[in-house]
DNA sequence: GTGGATGCAAACTCTTTGCACCTTG
DNA sequence: CAAGGTGCAAAGAGTTTGCATCCAC
């Protein structure tokens, strides 16, 4: 049962604008341009509720940090600035993923991380 | 500073036995088998001083689990068994990297994850 | 003997849960 | 109006830190 609680609007708004993959005091931030009176709880509760419903999913980064964002068509990867600690989208896969499975192992998915510095940051670097 | 404890070397040992990556609950029980009143904040303290020292890196898993192991001499990823939550390394790399890198960014190193059954979970399961 | 290391417990951070109140359908 | 959702605050899990004690050098 789902009802489509200003809240709920106010997560996915905040998706849907940011475009890129967000972790959870991003997605309260933004989300609290639309709703001020949001908590955490109500955004961990319903993160949860959107992944098991397949409106997001999720990206597992380093140092325990876990990201979200929506479904996208294709198979791609992500980048984690290791600078403004932001997450985006890569593209391409590029990756012969069969050749890597050890004897005897079964593969069920895979995932490619990148680290280093996004464009504005390689910017502001140089 | 580096003093050679019997904490450091019953942790050290731990790694060398278990010749994978090894989470801090697996260090703690393995390295009690050598110390036993060692405690949590002990291997906390010397994973993080370990890894410093450059004699540990560390594997960040999804879920917020952070992994240890023996630098290898190769370049190689990691294999999460999503049965027995055990790690294990991947000896090839086999990615093309440099192609998937977003223009403007800059990268510094990547990780490749692979998901499925390890050898001894895929046999328990068939 | 002395300073770094340990072990305990308290503190912190991030996430989850209980419960009274509110809101959607 | 009734069930599900929210917000708060308290409870959990995992990690870090303060401090008195211990032990490697």
């Amino acid at each position: 049962m789902e009802r489509n609680t200003q809240q709920r609007q106010a997560i996915l708004k905040a998706f849907e604008r940011a475009e890129r993959p967000l972790g959870v005091q991003e997605v309260l931030e933004l989300a609290q341009g639309d709703c001020p009176s949001l908590g955490v709880a109500t955004i961990y509760r319903n993160l949860k509720a959107l992944v098991v419903d397949k409106k997001l999913i999720t990206v597992d980064m380093p140092g325990g940090l876990t990201f979200y964002e929506i479904p996208g068509i294709h198979h791609h990867h992500h980048f984690s600035c290791t600078n403004c600690q932001k997450v985006f989208d890569v593209e391409k896969c590029g990756i012969n993923v069969k050749n890597l499975v050890p004897n005897g192992f079964t593969l069920q998915r895979h995932e490619v991380l990148l680290f280093g510095f996004c464009d504005s940051c390689t910017q502001t670097a140089s």
